[in-house]
DNA sequence: CAGAATTTTCATAAAGTTTAGATATAATGA
DNA sequence: TCATTATATCTAAACTTTATGAAAATTCTG
């Protein structure tokens, strides 16, 4: 099957590479506009994308104008990235039909999730909403952690944390890899802090627990 | 199935753009037309439209014209947009049979809200005029509230809020989501007011206060 | 237009989460 | 076995997010 195309819109590098490794692991072909105008012109000459990202804040051409010029000829879904400290202008983006924003600095994962979840809107590519492994429950739309029947109350990452295992299901995950994926791409505190949320995940899932091997002098993976 | 159509006439893009994407959101089929003519000549081309949105300002030929020639040759369910301040000539809409008013601008749960209303009444698409979770009882017909059979007094928004809870219930919603669904396109204020909403509602509602449950780091879910 | 009700903002308190650091424990290899 | 290295655990501090109350702004009503 041929990979659904996103075109990623933003005048720094860094970010672009950034959304480029993470939608690309995700298994989409990215392809990267540095400005405005560059975009609009892939945009017509290509013209097989199945999703935008675009910076709201880029020199000269904005991230709205963009919008506002692709939105002339197009409806293809539009994700805004936003500074937590801009203005975020529902209203225009409303109006200008943005299907979702996402804030800066944010997690690959929820980066993934979203696009995610608006290709499966508009009827490409598909995510379960619920995961299910080894007797754990996910329910992703609920925000619920299901173990055998009974709730099991889990914080917002220790949530993530443990989505993140059971998607990556008998995989080996290093630590860094972990870092990389669920927390936010500006964290650049200690390795360690994950030991901490495996141990709380540990004791709050019970005896699943043991299904989150250390694997030592290398990290953990999630195993039935 | 196959999709239910509707007609939206505006001559502003952005606002047609809304309209399409709130009601494709909701399941409908949507065509745009930019003025008059052209909606005329779409309605009677294609002819299989269920409703019609029509915009009473607009350029050359006003929302009244083209309902009245429409309602020379068709029954077809008519929703009149009417900004703020324009003059809402109901006596005009009686006798030319428009079956609603919604005025600019509107949250997209209410448009979708009197869309499936009409059409429900015209045999079309259905939904539940009574909702009822967890000993609430929300009557939309006569905008009431019960529990346990005693009547709460509840604000506006206070009912549009508590009834997109239930509407969704068992779904984790973000502010964002909340605040895109319950509050007008033009609200761009701070998503913060939702928790003095949710405070108020809670203490409303007593002891079912609970079943609005708080997700940290992430928003609320109405749950039984 | 005045008064009432509602909605929104703001400041602060309260609650909950995440992280760093210290120490204990366990695994590994010579 | 011992030295070394990595992981587990615990605690408290740092940080975020939410709850709350009150004031300000807005909208509704008569």
């Amino acid at each position: 099957m041929e990979k659904v195309k996103i075109l990623v819109v933003d005048d720094e590098v860094r970010m672009r590479k950034l959304l480029h490794d993470f939608l690309a692991k995700a298994g989409y072909e990215v392809d990267e506009a540095e400005n405005g105008n560059q975009a609009i012109e892939m945009f017509f000459s290509t013209n097989n994308y199945a999703l935008i990202i675009l910076d709201v804040m880029m020199p000269q051409m904005d991230g709205w104008s963009v919008c506002r010029e692709i939105r002339n000829f197009s409806r293809i879904p539009i994700i805004m990235l936003t500074a937590k400290s801009e203005e975020r202008d529902e209203l225009l983006g409303f109006k200008l039909g943005v299907d979702e924003y996402i804030t800066k600095p944010f997690s690959p994962k929820i980066l993934v999730a979203r696009v995610q979840a608006i290709l499966k809107r508009s009827g490409k590519g598909a995510e379960e909403d619920i995961l299910s492994a080894g007797g754990i429950l996910i329910d992703k739309i609920a925000h619920i952690v299901k173990i055998d029947e009974r709730i099991v109350e889990l914080s917002y990452k220790e949530f993530e944390l443990l989505s993140y295992f059971v998607e990556n299901e008998g995989i080996a995950l290093s630590r860094e890899k972990i870092l990389n994926n669920v927390w936010n791409y500006d964290y650049f505190g200690d390795a360690r802090t994950i030991d901490t949320h495996v141990k709380k995940l540990r004791s709050k899932i019970g005896e699943k627990g043991d299904l989150i091997r250390t694997i030592w002098g290398m990290g953990y993976k999630f195993e039935v």
